[in-house]
DNA sequence: ATGGGGGCCTGCCGGC
DNA sequence: TGCCGGCAGGCCCCCA
């Protein structure tokens, strides 16, 4: 599911069918995702250029010639499918709609794009775009992992006193805003530092440690994601999904890749949410 | 303010 | 083959 490096990929692969583009119709096939859509949002969408196309945390946001912003979140399974455009040179026709796909705008330029959520925690919402940072759901996110402002005083200071634990606090997206159950967990392996600590309780030096792991965890896998994305738009124009190879997430049991280590993977369960690390590496 | 838990949805997978 | 429980990478909201 979709952490700051999927969707940031998802944004990529759709900058060229979606930015500086039109709108030249918008099917709401039905009524909310996870809130009800905003009132008249197809034709709040007919019409307009997409203007920019952006990305905040997990948020993809589409500016509007009309001066609205369309606020998009995946949730957990949403995606973003492209068809009938030229694509790695082949042309894709328009495939018949699937179930669960939810929103579909058809491009003047002859791109469609399908929003298809099976569990609907994703999220479409529409507000004028000089106020958006302040919309409710942007309002209270950190900083981005990977901007200027997320560097590692900014990060002393937000864990001092925090008796929650290091993964419970980077999952915390007024914190820092991107990270998902999975980057925690790498990021937190490659630091070598155990989920179960305390934040507030770790060195200073420890949380130093941290914050350049975290940028690396990140820019990696969106590496990954865009070495990947010329293949699934050939392959099917299916945008945001890509198996990625994780050092400890979803592998339990499984022998740690640290060679100098021998030990296996533990799966532990930390509010409600599962945390895979390495019990020899991390402390 | 902080920390923890429930709930939203559907699909999938493993066990019986 | 079918049924059932458990689980899933997010995030809001409520409670103590």
């Amino acid at each position: 599911m979709p952490e700051l490096p999927e969707v940031e990929t998802v944004r990529r692969g759709l900058l060229p069918v979606m930015e500086h583009a039109v709108i030249a119709r918008a099917d709401v096939r039905r009524p909310d995702l996870r809130w009800p859509f905003p009132d008249h949002m197809a034709a709040r969408l007919t019409g307009q250029t997409v203007t920019a196309l952006r990305r905040r945390s997990k948020y993809i946001l589409a500016d509007l010639s009309s001066g609205e912003t369309l606020i998009i979140h995946l949730g957990m399974s949403g995606r973003m499918l492209i068809s009938g455009a030229q694509v790695g040179g082949f042309h894709h026709d328009h495939p018949a709609p699937e179930k669960h796909d939810h929103v579909v705008l058809d491009m003047a330029n002859g791109a469609r794009i399908t929003f298809n959520d099976a569990r609907r925690f994703g999220a479409m919402d529409l507000t004028a775009t000089e106020t958006v940072m302040s919309h409710k759901l942007l309002a209270n996110l950190g900083p981005e992992p990977l901007g200027n402002a997320f560097h590692e005083d900014y990060l002393i200071g937000r864990l001092m006193g925090r008796n929650t634990p290091i993964k419970s606090a980077l999952l915390d997206q007024r914190i820092v805003s991107g990270l998902g159950n999975i980057y925690v967990c790498e990021a937190l392996f490659r630091a070598r530092v155990s989920p179960k600590r305390r934040a507030g309780a770790l060195s200073e030096s420890a949380v130093r440690g941290l914050v350049p792991v975290i940028r690396q965890v990140l820019s990696d896998a969106i590496a990954a994601g865009g070495s990947s994305l010329k293949d699934y738009r050939q392959a099917d124009g299916e945008l945001g999904y890509f198996q990625h190879s994780f050092d400890v997430y979803d592998r339990e049991a499984a022998p740690c890749r640290n060679p100098a280590c021998g030990g296996r993977i533990a799966r532990i369960v930390q509010s409600g949410r599962s945390s895979f690390y390495c019990p020899q590496c991390q402390r």
